[in-house]
DNA sequence: TCTGGGGTCCTAGGACCC
DNA sequence: TCTGGGGTCCTAGGACCC
């Protein structure tokens, strides 16, 4: 028989929060939130802020007293920092364990198997004390033989659940320990299960992690699909999901709601263009062209009295290209063709669809006749644009060295971000100084 | 007054082909 | 009156994730 397989999730703890802490230590257990874009909702919370009562993901406006009385630190968030810590945290895993499969931003799957350590616990020990201490992130491990069960192992480690994790790491390898917890672990703390897979379990009176476990693998298919048995598998121990590589992003979206309410389609050709800059960076640096590009636009559902529009639309290239002022152009003709006066706009969007690798593309359509030499140029010009702005940076106003006049330069439309704090990291004018 | 953004995978059904 | 059957590809939409 072959050995199980050792997974282990391993999991920045409240991330963004700790993030803040990083640069402000006098924060170290103060209640602290973070903002998501235009400050609109709560995406993250410290533990103190957590014991207040502070639900994840609640409109920002509804606890605005509550935070004020409780003296609880407002963040609005700041990707690039949490973008480069997050970077680090990787990197660090990376010199410590061969195999890690970055999950999200906060998340990573380690194989632990196959290494030279004794025990697992005592590396995961380790690892959770390097990035204390290189990082000053403080993390959670969850060690199990499948990846769901490490989900649930590191939820447990989390917050220390069933004292199973003093020292936050997890260990749920033991089958005797499997039957125990899972029976105290709701359908929706599993990893794939979601409130509507929960209620379509429930309703043929499976309840909890472990019914789930013990049910009929070809009966949850025939419920759930290919999904839901895997995850019965799973949940059994017997390893489905592997480790992945990092793979390209197939789809690039970039959408954002205004800061304020936005009328003129001059302003939504505006965002649009500046919407569309950020995709295409996106995608020229993961080195991909795309297939199709979305546009869409729409008031804000929020606002009863105000008419309801939703308008998106998609269209398929004939050639794939990674051309920015040709995507450029086709992403106003369609804002051209879906853009309404008189309705409220609140958001806009744009999304780059079906990307591939660049130079593995289809061979041109016969009825491609665009002259090549054109194109040799364009791309030099592109290319030349990107390093100009590289080096030179954006402005105060947040725009490239080198823009569209499209772009605009007044950007009334651009999201508010009131308590964003320095980007200690990643720009030299706003690093840390000691006095 | 104020309600995020960016992804993935799977399935069902229609179009189309032989 | 009787009107095949099987396969593939594509797309939209649902469900989930962080």
């Amino acid at each position: 028989m072959s050995k199980l397989p050792i997974f282990a999730l391993i999991d920045c703890n409240n991330f963004y929060a700790s993030c803040e802490r990083v640069f402000q230590p006098k924060l170290a257990q103060k209640p602290i939130v973070v903002l998501s874009n235009n400050d609109g909702c709560i995406i993250a919370r410290s533990n103190e802020a957590k014991a207040l009562g502070i639900p994840m993901g609640a409109p920002f406006f509804k606890y605005r007293n509550l935070i004020e009385k409780s003296q609880v630190k407002v963040f609005s968030s700041n990707y690039s920092l949490y973008g480069d810590i997050s970077n680090r945290v990787m990197k660090s895993l990376q010199m410590m364990v061969p195999d890690v499969e970055i999950y999200s931003i906060d998340e990573a799957f380690l194989r632990l198997d196959n290494i030279a350590y004794d025990n697992p616990i005592d590396l995961c020990f380790d690892i959770r004390h390097k990035i204390q201490k290189w990082l000053g992130i403080p993390t959670s491990i969850g060690i199990a033989p499948t990846k769901t069960l490490a989900k649930i192992a590191n939820h447990i480690a989390k917050k220390n659940l069933y004292d199973l994790a003093p020292n936050n790491v997890c260990d749920l390898r033991d089958v005797g320990l499997q039957n125990k917890i899972l029976a105290k672990i709701a359908l929706t703390e599993i990893w794939g299960v979601a409130k509507g897979i929960a209620s379509r379990l429930s309703a043929v009176g499976i309840n909890n992690a472990l019914e789930l476990r013990d049910s009929d693998p070809k009966h949850i298919r025939k419920i759930l699909g290919v999904v839901g048995e895997r995850i019965v598998y799973e949940l059994r121990g017997v390893s489905c999901l592997s480790l992945e590589e990092i793979k390209n992003r197939k789809n690039i979206l970039s959408s954002k709601s205004f800061g304020k309410n936005v009328y003129d389609k001059s302003e939504l050709q505006e965002a649009i263009a500046n919407y569309i800059m950020r995709a295409c960076e996106k995608m020229r640096k993961q080195d991909s062209i795309a297939n199709g590009l979305y546009v869409y636009v729409r008031t804000s559902p929020f606002v009863a009295k105000h008419l309801q529009y939703c308008r998106g639309e998609s269209i398929g290239f004939v050639v794939s290209t990674d051309n920015v002022s040709e995507i450029l152009k086709m992403a106003l003709k369609i804002l051209d063709k879906i853009y309404v006066n008189g309705f409220v706009y609140k958001k806009a969007g744009v999304a780059l669809l079906d990307l591939q690798k660049k130079g593995q593309e289809m061979q041109s359509d016969l009825f491609d006749n665009s002259d090549i030499n054109q194109q040799k140029r364009m791309e030099l010009r592109q290319q030349t644009v990107e390093k100009i702005n590289q080096i030179f940076g954006k402005n105060n106003l947040g725009n490239d060295s080198v823009f569209y006049a499209i772009q605009g330069t007044k950007r009334a439309w651009a999201m508010q971000n009131n308590n964003r704090s320095p980007r200690y990291t990643t720009n030299i004018s706003e690093i840390v100084c000691a006095k």
